[in-house]
Parts: C-alpha cells; sequence; structure tokens
RNA sequence: GGCCCCAUGGUCAAGCGGUUAAGACGGCGCCCUCUCAAGGCGCAAUCACGAGUUCGAUUCUCGUUGGGGUCACCA
C-alpha cells in the first residue's frame, strides 16, 4: 500500500509547536514507508487571512526540513491544493447526498436554534432537533423557492453505535445518538470545515489521517460521511497532546495545553530565542513517541534517522509536557556536534557585534562550544571583553585556590613584567606563568586565579586565565593587569 | 454537565503476567580542574487508589479519584 498523509494548516501566520509535532509526524508517517506527504493549505476562514501566512508555513517547514512531495507550490496530481480554490466541488457532494436521501436541507434560523439551547435543561448541551428533518418534499421544495436561506444537513443514524479503529487509541465506541446532524454546507454555500475536511482527504487519496488527539470524538462524524458516500475510511493515527506547565496565583502547579503563558510556543518564537532548527524538530520528535530496536535510549537522531526509526507502536496515549530543559540540553548537543564551519556560521552575528576578529574565532569556537547552549549566549559570555568595570576587589579572595588580596598584588606584580615582555601565544603565556609559579612553588591556580580576575574583572569567564588573556590582547591585557595592581594598593 | 480519552520518578519515558521497574533531562554528590562549563563516576526519586482475575499483577477486568479533550452555520 502506497502511503499517503496530509498536514493541512490553516495559514494564521504562526506555527505552534503542536501544530509542527503533527506535521512531522504526518511526515515521518508517510516516509517511513516510502509513501507521499501532502501539503493542503485551509484557507477557507476568510476573516482569519493574515498577509503573508502561507509564506509562513512554506518557510516553516522549508526550515524544519519537513518537505511535502505535494502542495500548491510544488504541485501535484490531486490540486488543487488550496481550499479555497476547492470551493466549488463540496456542494454537489452535498447535494447528492440529499438527493440520496442522507441529507436535507434546513431552514432553520439562527434565533430557532439559540433558543432550542436556552430551554435545554441546566447544565445539558443539545444539539439540533431535527426540525427539518423530514420536511415534505412539498415544504422543501416551497420553501426554496421562497427564497428561505438554509444550510444542507446530514441524517446521522439515531441508534446503535459506531466503533472505529484508531491505531494509537485502538478501538473508540460511542452511541449514535450522540452524533449531532452536522451541517454540511452552510448558509453561505460555502462548507463547513470537518465536511471540507473528508472530502478533500478522500479526493486527495490520502490514506493516513493523522491529527491530533482533540479530533478523537469527533471522528464518528468523519466517519458517517465516509459512509454515506460509501468511500474507505481512512487509517487513523491520532496523537497525544502536548502541554505545558506553570504555576498558578496559589503557587500550585498546573497542567494545560501549551500556550503563551508556558512560554513560546511559536516555531519561529524558538528560533529567534536561539532554539535551532534541528534541535527542536529532534525534541518534538521525541514528545509523545519513543524509538524502539537498535534505536531505543538514543536521544540525538536526524531526520534521516527519524525517518527510518519512526514507528507508529512508539507512539504514545498520554499528553506530555513541553519541558524546555530537556530542549535547552539537546540545543546544546547539537552545538557541540557542529563543525567550525557550521558553528562559525551560527556564532558570526555575535561575534560581529563584538568586534571580534577573524583571528579569534579558533579559540572562541573551543571555549565557546561546550559552554553554550544557545548561539544567543555568545554576547553574555563575552561581555567581559567590552566592560571592565571597577570590580569588587573581593573576587581576588579564593579559597580553593588559596588566593587572596596579599597574594594577588604580589604574584601581579610578578607576572605583570614577565608578561609584558613575552610573546602572545598560548603556549608561551601558559608556559610564563607556570614557570612562575613553579619557580616560586606555588601552585598554578594560585597565579592563574588572580591573573585571569584582574584581566577579565568577573569571576565567571569562559576558558582559563590564558584564553581570557588572549582573547582581550596584549594591550588591554596590560592596561587592565597594571590597572587591577594599582587598585590593590 | 453528557460523551470520549489518558494515568510509571519533577519532566520525557521503556515495560506489553514473574525484572534488583531501563534510559534521558533536571536535581544532588564525587572526580577532573585557574573560574564556569564540558567530560567521567555515583546517588536520590515512579508504578494514583480500591476491588477482582491469577500460583503471581506496574502489566488483564471493573470501580474510584485525578487530568485532558470534545460537545458551533470556527477551523
Amino acid at each position: 500500500m502506497h502511503i499517503r498523509t496530509r498536514f493541512a494548516p490553516s495559514p494564521t501566520g504562526f506555527m505552534h509547536v503542536g501544530n509542527l509535532r503533527t506535521a512531522l509526524y504526518e511526515f515521518l508517517t508517510a516516509r517511513h514507508e516510502n509513501g507521499t506527504f501532502v501539503l493542503r493549505i485551509e484557507d477557507t476562514d476568510q476573516e482569519r487571512y493574515v498577509e503573508g501566512a502561507t509564506d509562513v508555513i512554506y518557510n516553516t517547514l522549508k526550515i524544519a526540513g519537513i518537505t511535502h512531495d505535494e502542495g500548491p507550490d510544488v504541485g501535484g496530481e490531486y490540486g488543487p491544493y488550496v481550499q479555497s480554490e476547492r470551493k466549488d466541488m463540496y456542494k454537489p457532494y452535498a447535494e447528492q447526498l440529499v438527493k440520496e436521501g442522507k441529507a436535507y436541507y434546513c431552514f432553520c434560523t439562527k434565533e430557532r436554534l439559540d433558543e432550542i439551547r436556552k430551554n435545554a435543561p441546566e447544565g445539558t448541551v443539545v444539539g439540533y432537533d431535527r426540525h427539518c428533518r423530514n420536511l415534505s418534499a412539498e415544504e422543501v421544495e416551497a420553501n426554496l423557492k421562497a427564497g428561505i436561506p438554509y444550510v444542507i444537513r446530514q441524517k446521522m443514524p439515531v441508534e446503535g453505535e459506531s466503533t472505529y479503529h484508531d491505531l494509537v487509541y485502538g478501538d473508540i465506541t460511542i452511541k449514535n445518538d450522540e452524533l449531532d446532524d452536522q451541517i454540511l454546507i452552510k448558509a453561505d454555500g460555502f462548507p463547513t470545515y470537518n465536511f471540507a475536511n473528508v472530502i478533500d482527504d478522500h479526493s486527495m487519496g490520502i490514506t493516513h489521517v493523522v491529527r491530533g488527539s482533540e479530533y478523537l470524538s469527533s471522528t464518528p462524524k468523519y466517519n458517517a460521511l465516509y459512509e454515506a458516500f460509501g468511500w474507505d475510511i481512512p487509517t487513523y493515527i491520532h496523537l497525544p497532546l502536548i502541554n505545558g506547565k506553570s504555576v498558578d496565583e496559589n503557587g500550585n502547579v498546573t497542567v494545560s495545553k501549551l500556550s503563551k503563558r508556558h512560554g513560546s510556543t511559536g516555531f519561529m518564537d524558538l528560533i529567534n530565542e536561539g532554539f535551532l532548527p534541528q534541535a527542536i524538530i529532534n525534541y518534538i520528535a521525541l514528545l509523545g513517541w519513543c524509538p524502539a530496536g537498535e534505536y531505543e535510549n538514543r536521544e540525538i537522531f536526524s531526520m534521516d534517522e527519524l525517518i527510518k526509526a519512526f514507528d507508529i507502536n512508539g507512539i504514545s496515549k498520554s499528553p506530555s509536557v513541553f519541558d524546555y530543559d530537556k530542549l535547552e540540553w539537546m540545543n546544546g548537543e547539537y552545538i557541540k556536534l557542529m563543525g567550525s564551519d557550521e558553528f562559525l556560521s551560527n556564532a558570526k552575528p555575535f561575534y560581529d557585534e563584538l568586534g571580534i576578529k577573524e583571528d579569534m574565532y579558533a579559540l572562541l569556537e573551543e571555549i565557546l562550544k561546550p559552554r553554550i547552549t544557545r548561539f544567543t549566549q555568545i554576547t553574555e559570555k563575552l561581555s567581559f571583553l567590552k566592560a571592565y568595570e571597577q570590580f569588587d576587589l573581593s573576587l581576588f579572595e579564593h579559597k580553593k585556590s588559596k588566593s587572596t588580596i596579599e597574594s594577588s598584588k604580589a604574584i601581579l606584580g610578578d607576572v605583570i613584567p614577565l608578561l609584558s615582555e613575552c610573546n602572545w601565544d598560548r603556549e608561551t603565556i601558559t608556559d610564563v606563568i607556570t614557570g612562575y609559579a613553579a619557580q616560586k612553588e606555588y601552585k598554578n591556580a594560585l597565579v592563574m586565579w588572580p591573573v585571569r580576575i584582574a584581566a577579565a574583572g568577573v569571576a565567571v569567564t569562559p576558558g582559563g586565565c590564558a584564553e581570557v588573556l588572549l582573547l582581550l590582547g596584549k594591550d588591554e591585557s596590560m592596561r587592565r593587569l597594571n590597572e587591577a595592581y594599582s587598585r590593590l594598593g
């Protein structure tokens, strides 16, 4: 069987990571079986139209490495792939069902529908009362002729129960009287989302419908349509939701659907914060799916590896919580895996901002790579290069190195002249300092501590004293060393 | 509220009747070490509860509790 899956986002200008994960799983489901992945744009809601929103979808998928075989931009045999361009094809399908007695015209006004709801017993929710389900042919004809607005509703089965199978959740059964006579065509002539979805999925040959578990309870309605048309019901794969964790005003930890208050939830937001596309994809791939077999216990996956390892059996049923800490860790792992070119191209914008010269690139990569989990942290990590304040002299005191104000002053006094005469390369600087320490029978730490502090002016630096001196350059290093020395009295 | 779904450490999770209940993130400790990281080693921490079924339940069934989803002329 040739698998065809689709991603059918609405162009809202924003790609929620939950949506992206759905797209990823749809993509992986198809790719793992050498199937076809289709992109369809669901833009029927003109009110929600956002300029450039479809570009956000294209860009996101491209950056994320989720490539589609068919879609508005690449074409395909099942087009058009933009729903607004398909709008004329839905109504005939609905009218076909009316002819076959499986659907009917409904002339009820919105006011009447509201009335039904209002009069419903407290705390209950009632659906449509099927008022127009059994209008006589004459009544329908007369209403139509009179130009009374109408919708087309499907006649749903009223007794018995329906069961369908989901690859993740198993068999799901509901009573048929739960099913409302759903609207297929709205009064404005446009199809409802559910109706258009079924028509599109069928006419595009979609074999596997992959979507969030919020569709679990409305799936019987979709199936009623497939059955009315005599079409094959697709294979269903419902995905557990992604939640976010937050603390409410009472200090209680609560979990709810991932949203803004949990942090960034948009793919582009995460990118802007410095998360790498591959890391985001890798992370969300593992949110709700667990690799098995030879891939068990593995955390880092390239897209190709995900395609190979992906297995529907590994999808879990229970919702998961988006963990920014783990994403952060994973991002760091991707950074450590980077080659020099890739590292540089990511770091360059931050280097440029600091006015860093090319001859420092190699050293910076070495000291930064294990220390950052996002490239955006570079600015902060290297801030000591620009700022050299009147730092607190107590920084010279360090118990473990046995460094004190006094020892610092003495050592700086000795070391400054030595450094001022030496070549400014890593080996020489290190030799000078360790040589001095050896000669004085000091531990290296006792000497390196005050030098590093004096040069950086902060307690924590990426790299040790030799690296700090190199990054600063000889002139600036000597200037700072002397200034600190004089401040020590 | 009706209906549907879910339930293993703080988080992601393996497990698919018999295990010392994996692994990862995070936390903690130790080692390494000129700071901070990285790296290495180690520790703490989980089967929501109650009945069954069974020689034996984390695993199967039912119930309870908790959580989520869904009930539009929205998508």
